[in-house]
Order: structure tokens, then sequence, then C-alpha cells
DNA sequence: CGGGAACCTGACACGCGCGTCAAGTATTTT
DNA sequence: AAAATACTTGACGCGCGTGTCAGGTTCCCG
């Protein structure tokens, strides 16, 4: 009896380094299919092809595909915001924004797959995310758009709304990760090359810093 | 032999009312069902349901589910380009572009299912897509690019990359589309309201206009 | 009003995708 | 080394989703 407490299921196991090195193989398979084909498109069993285990195994260290699903959302929660870092009081609205942007499109350009994902659950009404997560969200944004207001407090930045300025700076940002296929047909490329991704980055900065900032030196 | 020829079906036939009727009750209900649910989420079944016919007459009218896909796609491809109409080098930038932005706005107020429904197919890489269609949507940016262009080049406009100008002005109205309920949990609302709307439109078009326009009269 | 075409429908076939099970083999613990 | 625990695996069952079929009804035209 006092043997089977090792196995209670209600304490955190330590994760032995089996199950995380399985764990992350199917994963890093799911969030890939997932992106690509969506929940319903993708089945078991393609999981685990690509992440090369045998199908039972997969159902061993998840009990459902949706688990599946969910457990990929949680672990790209975390990096959500860590672009916002850039965006502190103490910083200049200018080089802070512009930092912002390189960061964004870099991760665009780095983990597109997980950006196609992440796309997919939101353009879906986000039915997967969980409160705490959708909070989440709402809480880092808000933060970062008191900043934003404290920069227009001290005429460093155009009057603007501070949510709907973020908005265009995600959407411009996130799209040359989900919509690359389109971009680069629009850009006559079979793919999006490393200078496509730093082209957008000094065309949306020059528009959206002369847009909202003043100029940090001399104007035209 | 002869009387074959009314059933022929290389001839165009005319299209009777109810087929034309029933056709256009099954592509409404499909395209809703597409975009809340991906191709493969959503069932034959449902497209039935919703458009009030039997699934059997669904399959009457189209060989496949996949047909209905892509019959879905064809009719909005023709919608894609309406917005570029004030795209034109007679008109001055700040005024077309500002008209643009909210035609785009409202195209996506107005038809946000269609528009995610779109989202979906690019962001799954347009597999469904064809090449004729893909070529549209570059012609037809190629085009305005010239635009731009010309306006660049007579000093109306600063010096900024066309292409990736307007991948800028279609993220940023396609997102309260696509993503609407992300910006609905952002801006704090249970849903996006006509008033968050125009205040998209507002933020936009100051940020872009001035980041990109020389402005019309008076500076500040 | 009669005949043919267009339209409608319930019942069914068939494959396949999710998830289970029982019977193994490795690995760790004592 | 033996016992317990963690992991691995092939072979299934079952539900359901796509697409078919044969036999209806309604519409259209002369």
């Amino acid at each position: 009896m006092a043997k089977a407490v090792r196995a209670d299921p209600e304490r955190e196991a330590p994760t032995p380094r089996i199950r995380a090195r399985n764990e992350e193989k199917i994963l890093r398979a799911a969030v890939g299919l997932f992106a690509d084909k969506s929940f319903h498109g993708t089945h078991v069993k393609e999981i685990a092809r690509v992440s090369g285990l045998p199908k039972t195994n997969v159902y061993y260290y998840f009990p459902t595909k949706e688990s599946i699903y969910t457990a990929v959302i949680e672990r790209l929660i975390e990096g959500w915001d860590r672009a916002f870092e850039h965006i502190v009081p103490e910083h200049e609205p200018r080089e802070a924004i512009a930092a912002y942007i390189r960061a964004k499109l870099e991760y665009s350009r780095r983990y597109a797959t997980e950006s196609r994902f992440f796309a997919n659950e939101i353009l879906r009404g986000a039915q997967f995310l969980e409160r705490r997560q959708r909070q989440h969200i709402r809480d880092v944004t808000d933060q970062r758009a008191h900043v934003v207001e404290e920069w227009i407090r001290r005429g460093q930045m155009a009057p603007v709304d501070p949510r709907h300025f973020f908005i265009m700076l995600w959407s411009a940002t996130q799209f040359y990760a989900d919509f690359g296929m389109l971009a680069a047909d629009v850009l006559n490329r079979r793919q999006l090359t490393r200078q496509d991704f730093d082209a957008a980055a000094e065309t949306m900065t020059r528009v959206i810093l002369d847009g909202c900032c003043a100029p940090p030196a001399s104007s035209q």
C-alpha cells in the first residue's frame, strides 16, 4: 500500500528521460501537422509516423488527440509575449518599437510553423484556448498599452489608440509567417528569403515610426 | 442518341432556377462551416442540415465535398480585388489609401466569414487554389504596385516598397475579420462593435498616412 | 394530359480514424 | 537477481463520414 504512493497520479512525477524525449518527439511532429492540416485533418497515425513512434506508443503518453493539441498550445502560450519585452517606458519609443518589429519578424521567420499553428487556433475562435490563457494575453497587452499611453503623455508619441496600434504591429509581423505563401506569391518568389524579411522590417519600421513617433533629431 | 445531346455535360446549361437556388443555399452554408471548422472538420451532413436540404440532395448538385470547397473559393476570388479599385494614379495617395482602408475594413466587418474562409485556405498553403487564381492575385497586386511607384516618382509619397506596403494594409485590415476573437479579447469586448472598426480605421489611417505620405496642407 | 427530364430522398455499402487491450520487452529499485 | 515499474507493440472493435443507388415526386413542354 505504502509503495503504491510512488505511482500516485496526483504526485508530479519528475518526468523520466525516456518520457521527456518521446513527448518532445510527439509534440514536435504534432505542431507541424496541426499547422498544415488543422485539428481534424491531422491523424494520430501520421503524428506517430512523423515522430518515428508506433501509434500505440503515442497513446501511451497522451490519452487523446485533443490532449496532444492542448499540450502544444500550452507550450506556445509561454513564449507569446517574449517580443513585448522591448516595450518598456525606459526606452525611447522609436528604439523600442523598431526592436519589437525586428524581434517579431525574426520569430515569424524562425518559428513559422508555430505561428501558423497559433493563427489557426485563433481563426477557429480559439476553441481550445483556456480562460486563463486568454486572460494572460489580455493582461500582457494591457500592461504594454500603459507603456504606450505613458509615451503619449510625455509627448514622445502621437496620440493613437495603443491597442489598435499593437494590432497593427502584430498583424503585419504575423503575416509573413501565417500567409507566407501569399507574400511569396506577391513578391514573385518561390519562398521568402531572409532579404524579404529585412525589406519587410525596413518598410514597416519606416512607415510606422514616421507615422506615430516624433523623429529623433532632424525632421524632413 | 440525338436526344441525349440535350443532357450533354459540355453544353453550358442556363442553370435552372431550382438548381441556382439550391446551389446558393449549399454554398452559403458551406462557407460558414468551412470557416469555422476547416475542410476536414466540416461534414457534408452538416452542410445539408444548415442549408436545409437532405444530404443526398447535396450530392445531387456537387459530386464531392471538395467540389463544394472549390466552388466557394471560385466565388470568393472574384471579389478579392474589389477594394483595390481606389488605388488609381489619378487620385491623391492620401485619399486613395484612406478609402482603401475604409473599404477593406468594411468588408472585414460585413463578410467576416468569407474572410476567415479565405485566410484558412492561405494558411494551409493554398492547396486548393488553382494556378490561374494565384496568378490573378499576383497580377492585380503588380498592377497596383505600379500606381504606388508612380506616386513615389511624383514625390507624393515616401519611397517605400509597394508590395510590403500593401501587405501592411492587407494584414491590418484582415486582422479584424480573421482574428476578431483575439481583437475583441484585447479590447475587452465580447464582440467587436462598429465603433471598434471605426477606431481601427482611425488609428490605421493616421499612422500609415502620416508615415508615408506628405501631409496635404499643414504639418504638425 | 402525357411523357421525359430535372429534382428529391431513405437506406445502404465501405473505408478509415480514434482509441483499447493484452502480451510482451527494457529499466530501475531493493 | 528478482520484483516492480516503465515502456513498447501488433492486433483488434466500433462509430461515423463519404459517397452510391434505386425508386420515388415534381416540374416543364408540347
